[in-house]
DNA sequence: GCCGAAAGATAGTCCGACAATCGGACGGTC
DNA sequence: GACCGTCCGATTGTCGGACTATCTTTCGGC
């Protein structure tokens, strides 16, 4: 671009002036609108103006304003409910979570990184638990680990299976909850959705490790009745050394992208594939 | 809907057919649009076909796909370089992580629940990097390092604090850099965007404060150099466990919204308000 | 007062149009 | 041949208007 046929004059090589981004409207529409509703300004729960009011409030075309308003449903601040208003909501601290398993999978994140992190958070979960665990949730947690051991009993059913990693993945996830702490729920929730297939695969190939997961989990829920914040931490980051010591010997790659091992399940795509393909 | 005037006749009282829910076509197009581009079938990097193009290909209007494409946009999918063309391009690991945080203060996260986290989390990556680090980031680290120290000479200016707790977020965030976890990073990327703040507040209430941070990220980096995992994670557990020591003896409050400290710092908001405010 | 019909309001979609800008082709000047 | 200005097609950003389906409200009849 530059044309650097000679340094000796240096009258064009000082850049004065930046180059100069004009932002699309529809764009300062949707980020003046997002600052009025993460200030308060526009409480949640209450409806959004209407497409043409808002158009004719910001001076631009209903068109700007719709492409606007589908920025910020796409970032949860705005939702449509019963099909017609437009409601202003904060979004949940999970709907983020998807999106950053997606990305982890797209980024060709390995089974090993993911354990590694859930290696260190979960039995850091279990702790925190025991310490605030109440009586609701551990009935839940309870709850969990009966149906657990149940689907033992009628196995080598396909069906089973499937149920009894739903239940593992509820199972940590119950334990997150009970550790009344947001951060640590949202940070384990990507890796927590990415965590299923990978239990239901090492279950088909190794079916013994049904039976020390449920045995774990009890362990760690006895931990938990007892208010022993050390013994849950330990049984829970037994239980994920097991978990990985059952996939290294069941064959299972761990250093392999997780997308390898979700692609070998669910071949089935989504349902959201129905209109256009 | 249903005229329900009498029970007796059971004509109409068995619901055949359910309530059959149109998803908007701006939706669906979106919806393709993504499956196409997670699988592969767009590559990344390729530029997406014009709007008209794709206006007739899905058979809806061109007003339709911008509303589908910016779905898109906000999801990172797509990207507008140089204002004309539309790329296809994957979302970095961390552009979720600002609407992460962004979720942490609108729901009231308290300090204390982002500190649990860091708490396990640091130490564990401080473990991990001292196992992969490299000499670039170890070279960078020592410099980051040196930089802080820095800080401290030139000392009770403003600026220095700035500077400060932006190097120090940086050194967290150099060693998750050095333990080649992508989910590592992404997990605690969020709450490094909000420990900033807490930092530049904590090191105006206790300026001493500042030479402890430095010398235990001193003491960390030994341990790295020394490819010392054990003493890496138990010196970054020993800074956090430090930090939080300051905070409390600095009065401030562990269990307040984060968003009650970031305020007392930031009253001049971001620039994003120069339109239509 | 209750129920159903009519009317209004609003989101979803479409159409056509214009302006601004980018990229390349074309031609002129040194 | 390199550089410059100009033109032109392509594409995005924005606009105004229109129609439809559906939701909400209101009004009239019983």
């Amino acid at each position: 671009m530059a044309s650097e046929k000679s340094e000796t004059q240096a009258d064009y090589a000082a850049p004065i002036f930046q180059t100069l981004r004009r932002e699309p409207a529809y764009k300062a529409v949707s980020g003046v609108m997002e600052q009025h509703i993460l200030s308060g300004r526009l409480k949640t729960g209450t409806t959004l103006p209407t497409e043409l009011d808002l158009a004719a409030q910001f001076g631009v075309n209903r068109s700007t304003v719709r492409e606007a308003i589908r920025q910020l449903e796409q970032e949860g601040l705005v939702e449509r409910r019963g099909g017609k208003k437009m409601y202003i909501s904060l979004p949940g601290l999970f709907d983020l979570a998807p999106r950053a398993a997606r990305s982890l999978i797209m980024h060709q994140v390995t089974f090993q990184e993911l354990w590694e992190v859930a290696s260190v958070v979960e039995p850091a979960a279990a702790g925190l638990a025991a310490l605030r665990i109440d009586e609701a949730d551990f009935a839940q947690l309870e709850a969990n680990v009966a149906a657990c051991r149940a689907t033992l009993d009628n196995a080598d059913t396909g069906l089973s299976v499937q149920q009894h990693s739903a239940l593992d993945v509820e199972f940590h996830a119950l334990i997150a909850r009970a550790t009344r702490n947001r951060s640590l729920m949202l940070a384990r929730e990507p890796f927590s959705l990415l965590y299923r297939p990978a239990l239901t695969l090492l279950q088909k190939a190794l079916p013994q490790s049904a039976l020390r997961n449920v045995q774990a989990h009890e362990e760690v829920l006895a931990a938990l009745h007892d208010r022993d914040s050390e013994r849950a931490s330990l049984w829970m980051r037994k239980h994920l050394f097991d978990f990985r010591a059952g996939f290294v010997k069941a064959g299972l790659p761990m250093d392999a992208p997780v997308d390898a091992l979700t692609e070998k399940l669910h071949s089935a795509s989504k349902s959201t594939t129905e209109a256009f393909a």
